[in-house]
DNA sequence: TGCATCTCTGAAAGCGGTATCATTCGATAG
DNA sequence: CTATCGAATGATACCGCTTTCAGAGATGCA
């Protein structure tokens, strides 16, 4: 079985080169100055006893634990991945550890053991994704007794927030569908926070300002194989000729769907993502989607929130990314009828 | 600006309810028996209080964290974040937390670092994802001061270590190709552990059985663009009429490849990956591919690292997930040249 | 050389819990 | 009513580190 050796602590490195205990502290965290000659001694014990400081004893002692919770319901599907990812990373870069708690659903118990889970390490602060409705009641269910920052594709209020501006993008995606001669635009959405997702408004407000109809919403999950049921549906609808998806998995199941009921893509029906999922520019045909920086989302999201730990935030900060269209081979000019 | 109002402690509770503070301890932890009356008080004085323990104190005093520590190289690839989303489940239901600390790639001063990050922590076991370079890096310079178990999908030494078994799902892969009609099978490989991963063995031992020719083994890197570089280089080689891949993500940045390159699959060449990526099986053709479940892998990997914390299990222990092949679209049989 | 002024260092007191152990309480038996 | 014993409770001592705070050395200037 694997060998266990006690860690060495602070005093015994204390002890081995021959100073005090506080004296190792300052030379672990270097703010007050010690002389050379005791800093080479004690490097010396802590690399000769592979020391290492407990976090769990710092935290309790300086009462700053060092680190930050991120809250989501997710931690595998590309956005959210991708977002953690940049948290992470700015994180470590900060000196600070992640942890990560995760509520499943909107359920009040469920979001209340999401929340205690994320507490019990006393983070400094907490970073909650509300792309969806499980983060959007976490947020709202969320103590006061540390900074929160959201990240989100929609607005909400009394938390500074970074947001991606997806209504524009959405916009600029419906319009320039417009142009290439499609009617209209029809609409796939993912379960959204409460109210209405930026996609959404964008795309509506879009249509609206060239009196094109708005057709009614479709609503899809977050597993991709629902997109190929809705394809597999629009197949057999000659009315629609393109369609915009509330995510790159949606669409990429909707152009299979559309396969299935032998429709082609784009020569029949054009269709756009969002978010520019790592395969959707290999998919034949290459998807037309939105560029969305999710790990630069994930590294605003840290430095607001280091922002707001030392004051210089507060419940009014909206920072926004804007997105980028990125036009394939899966939209093309409405068929001539 | 957030409102920030102070903790409270085990004594403020103490104190409310009219008990001492080990009784409040007590209640928590739920050990040592309370009387119900005192009991009651004490619930009803956290409710008030809104108390939550400290992790830090707790784990300070107890000597027991309750966290386990993940090394990872990656968290946002499928195969990655899975087991990851596995491991945290397991985890949860067993009352641990789980941090992670990432290991970009196998450079020694990268893997010193995130080991120690690692440890900061107190972590009562590691689990290591050794899928690639870098966690098998990891893995060879981790203090043995706590349990540690491996997940991958090559054995390693000294550890206890769940195992897929890959090799037995190439060889079947082969082997069906093989009866397919095809002559040979060629290999893209992702940059693998020391030594050769499951897959390549699996492969190679299939080939030899049949007596088919064993070709030299193509390159990849983790990038899906990787392997349409290699899908447009194939492309021109009449020899190649079936590939297998060693992940989906290549397997499908290859299939654009060989469309780029004027291929068709299956008709032209047959391809293969590894994984069961959730996209496989939109994919126009659908994608055949191993099964891998990861989140059991990661479940497993909680059980085990559990059972060696409770020196129930030890170094040689190895437990093996027997993963599927999926025939679907993107293999047939051989064209007649 | 003497004294004020900085620097650097160590002693001591916690941080918020848990573990140990002695004590008290309460119920039962005699 | 008292003796007895197990169950419940509280006092006390840490866990490993940081944070005062005061003292010891080193340095500068008169």
């Amino acid at each position: 079985m694997t060998t266990v050796k006690k860690q060495a602590t602070i005093s015994d490195v204390a002890e081995r080169a021959g100073v005090s205990v506080p004296t190792v502290s300052r030379v672990l965290n270097q703010v007050v100055p010690v002389s050379e000659k005791r800093r080479k001694r004690v490097l010396a014990a802590i690399e000769e006893l592979d020391y290492r400081p407990s976090a769990a004893a710092r935290t309790l002692a300086s009462r700053r634990s060092r680190m930050l919770s991120i809250v989501t319901s997710n931690t595998s599907r590309y956005g959210y991945a991708e977002t953690i990812r940049g948290i992470e990373l700015a994180a470590r870069a900060a000196d600070y550890t992640v942890t990560i708690s995760v509520v499943e659903n909107d359920d009040p118990e469920v979001v209340r053991r999401a929340v205690t889970a994320a507490f019990s390490q006393s983070p400094e602060g907490v970073i909650v994704l509300t792309f969806d409705p499980a983060g959007d009641a976490t947020l709202r269910s969320l103590p006061t007794s540390v900074p929160v920052v959201a990240l989100s594709g929609a607005r909400a209020d009394g938390v500074p927030q970074v947001l991606i501006d997806e209504s524009t993008a959405a916009e600029e995606l419906v319009r320039g569908l417009l142009e290439m001669g499609h009617r209209t635009v029809h609409h796939i959405t993912v379960p959204a926070v409460h109210g209405e997702d930026g996609r959404t408004t964008g795309w509506r407000a879009a249509l609206q300002e060239a009196g094109a109809p708005v057709p009614d919403i479709i609503e899809a999950t977050w597993d991709p194989q629902s997109g190929r049921a809705v394809g597999r549906e629009l197949a057999a609808d000659p009315q629609v000729t393109a369609v915009l998806c509330g995510n790159d998995e949606i669409a990429l199941g909707l152009m299979r769907g559309l396969v299935d009921g032998g429709r082609r893509v784009p020569q029949d029906i054009s269709v756009a993502g969002f978010d520019d999922h790592p395969l959707s520019s290999l998919w034949v045909p290459s998807l037309t989607t939105v560029r969305q920086d999710f790990s630069e989302l994930g590294a605003r999201g840290v430095a607001t929130l280091l922002a707001a730990m030392s004051d210089e935030a507060d419940a009014g900060d909206l920072h926004t990314l804007r997105p980028e269209v990125q036009w394939r081979e899966s939209t093309a000019v409405a068929a001539n009828q």
